[in-house]
This record gives structure tokens, sequence and C-alpha cells, in this order.
DNA sequence: ATTAACATACAGCCGTGTTTGTATGTTGCG
DNA sequence: CGCAACATACAAACACGGCTGTATGTTAAT
């Protein structure tokens, strides 16, 4: 048995590993506790000391995933000639290509996608929720910028281009994951964000 | 008691109505059959008479939903000369106005994209996941054919094309309903349309 | 000795699917 | 046409299991 705070951490770690498998393999709303228990070689037991209930062990489980900063991103914006598409579109190829490579992040954000949002779980949705609206936030601020350098196709609101980039994104990550990856996502993903940006910059069409 | 075949029906119609409206507001996976029985005013015995299970429940609550024909697109663009553009910015168009306007349809979407999408649901989700690959080959017929006619703008290819619109009609309804519906659907979808449909006309940008 | 970090044991319940019961339609047949 | 035989459309009762949260042990650090 392992009582000192290392060994604890090393548990406790162990467990949010145990239950990103198995959440992932049956889904959160079919696999028991008792599952995710056995997963980690702990009983249930050691899993209440650690998290208050299941919810609690997912909402753990989306924490332990480490987000980019956006204040870098913010940054980044701040100069008053800042090439905001260009920062932008970087960032967004970046994005792809951490979750490309990062097995964990493909697991836990499928089983977010698969799970039950209603009940006790909208904690977690609600979550997600407010990540988006900063996210949001610091976009359209972005793009707010890039319409003041004249830069922004006159069609577009910062707004409506914020919404539209996000959809592009979310709509590529959640088709390669729930789809069983069947693409590259960061190279489709690349021309994509090339195809969007482009049309950000581009005046209003003719027709 | 109701015995007759047309009696029946409408119990099962008055089920379907109140899983609807326990399942919308409870959620699938905390609302029980009791709970949509009592609303329906029958036990459980009624349900399990006419749904094998609640599975069963939602994916009928799923096929309840009149489906727009998609051939009548098609043979829209059966012509060689056929305004590919215009046709299905129209047709989307028409898609998020129905939704705009059909509560259940609303409702029912709703629920799909809050519940479980594992174990006994995930019969569900490939059903939609069929109706989804059927929309891109439509979809991505469509814009091969405005390839053909020299419209499609040089980035895209028709794949990425259909991708594109299909995120983006996507992501517009999902935010509109699981955000409390907190913008005007239509409206602001007829102008995404316009500015996503502009730029697959437009050649690629000079930078 | 006390407490952190677990294991073990317990209480309990809710809901699910099924089975059985039954009143009512429906059909075949003389 | 009328009645038996059967099917339909539910209601009511049952069986049962699995899982959750908690309460209580137990051991090793400090």
């Amino acid at each position: 048995m392992r009582r000192t705070k290392d060994r604890a951490k090393e548990t406790r770690e162990q467990i949010l590993l145990s239950a990103e498998k198995v959440f992932y393999e049956k889904g959160v709303a079919h696999a028991s506790m008792e599952d995710v228990a056995r997963a980690a070689g702990v009983t249930r037991g050691a899993i209440y000391w650690h998290f208050a209930n299941r919810a609690d062990l997912v909402l753990e489980l989306y924490n332990s995933l480490p987000m980019p900063q956006e204040e870098l991103i913010a940054r980044e914006l701040e100069a008053e000639n800042a090439d905001v598409f260009g920062v932008l579109e970087r960032v967004g190829r970046e994005w792809l290509e951490l979750l490309a490579a990062d097995e964990h992040r493909q697991r836990i954000l499928s089983i977010l996608l698969r799970c039950d949002h209603t009940g006790e779980f909208s904690v977690i949705s609600e979550r997600q929720n407010d990540l988006d609206d900063e996210h949001m936030q610091v976009l359209e601020a972005a793009f707010a910028k890039a319409e003041g350098q004249g830069k922004l196709g006159t069609t577009w609101t910062p707004r409506s281009a914020a919404s539209m980039l996000r959809w592009v994104i979310k709509g590529l990550c959640s088709e390669w994951l729930l789809f069983g990856r069947r693409f590259d996502l960061a190279g489709e993903g690349k021309e994509a964000l090339r195809r969007l940006f482009a049309s950000y910059a581009l005046p209003a069409a003719p027709g």
C-alpha cells in the first residue's frame, strides 16, 4: 500500500489514466466505477478518496488536459500592425497539430463528445462553453482589429468571421474524432484554414 | 382502454410526444420510462408494447421527423447548366428555416445532441452518420458539377467545399440549439451561407 | 498518536425488461 | 347473423441486478 503524498499522486494519475481508457472504450454511461478501479489496480475506495463522483472524475479528466494559453495569442496581437490573419491561422494550425499528436487529448475529447450532457454532467458542458465564450471574445477582438486595419472583407463582421472559424475547427475535429480518424487532420485542416482565411481577406463577391 | 388500431396509433403518438417533452427536459439518461409513461397518461406496459426499449423509443423519435427529400435536390441539379450554388444555397437556407420554424425538430435534435452516443444508443449515431454520408455524396457530386462548369474556385475541391458547407450548417444549428437559441437562426444562417458561397465562387487569393 | 490513503463492507434503491392478466376488438365459420 | 376463437392493446405485478455513495476498517508515514 502506498501512503506518501507522491504515491498518492501517482495513484490519482493512474486512476485518471484508467478512467480515460475505460470511458473511451465503454463510454462514460456504461462503465462502472468498479471497471475503472480494476483497470487502475485499486478499489473504488481509492477513486472516491480522490474524486467526489463520476462526474467529478470526468471533469478532472478534462482539466488534466493542458490548454494552450490564449494570453500568448492575445499578446501577439497587441502590436498596432499585427498580422491578425497570419497569427490566427498559425494558431489554428497548431491546435490541430497538437490534437493530432496527443492521443490523450484525442481520447478525452472523444469521451466528452459522446457522453451525456445533462444532469450531473452539465457542469462539464458549461465548462466547455465558458472556454468557448472566452475563445470567441479573443477571436472577435482579433477580427475587429483586422477590420480596423482594413483587411477584413466587407461582407464579414468580426463576429461572423470568428463564428465561422470555430465552426470549421469544431467540425473538423469532431468528424475526425468520431469518425475513426480516417483522414489527415493536420494536413486537411491546414488546407481548410488556408481557404477560410483566404475568404476572410477577399472583397465582396461581384454577384 | 383503447383497443382499435386508430386508438393505438394515437397512443403511440402520444407516447412519442411525451417522450420528446420528458427527454428534452430531463435528458434521455435521467428520465425513466415511468416518467414518460406518466406524462403520456399510460403505463410502461403501453410503451413496451409500442417500443422495444428506450433506445428504440429515441430512434423512433428521430424517425418521426420528416426528412427533406434529397432526391428532389438531386433532380434540380440534373440539368447540364444547372445553377449549383444557387440551388445549394437555397436548400441550405430552407433547412435552417425549417428548423427555426419546427419546435419538434428543435427539441428532438437537441435531445440527440445532448444524449449519450455509446452502447445501445450507438445505432442512433450510426443512423445519423449514414444520413450524413448520403448528404456528403450528394453535395460532393454537386460541387463536382460546379467544378466541371468552371464555377468552383481553384483552391477548392468538391470534397473540401462539401465538408465546409456541412461544418458551417452543423455549427450553426448546434450552437443555436445548445445555446438557448440566442440568435436569429434563419437570418444569421442566411448571411453565413451567403458569405460561404461567395468564397466558393471566388478565385484563389492573391497572397 | 494521529492522520493520510486507501481497502472492505454495507445499505439500499431505482429502474429495467419481462411476464402475466384482461378487457376489448376482429375474424372465421356454420 | 351470431358466436366461438383468436389477436390486440394495454395494465399490473414481478424479478433482479448492478451500481452508487457511505461508513467503517486497516496500514504506514510523520
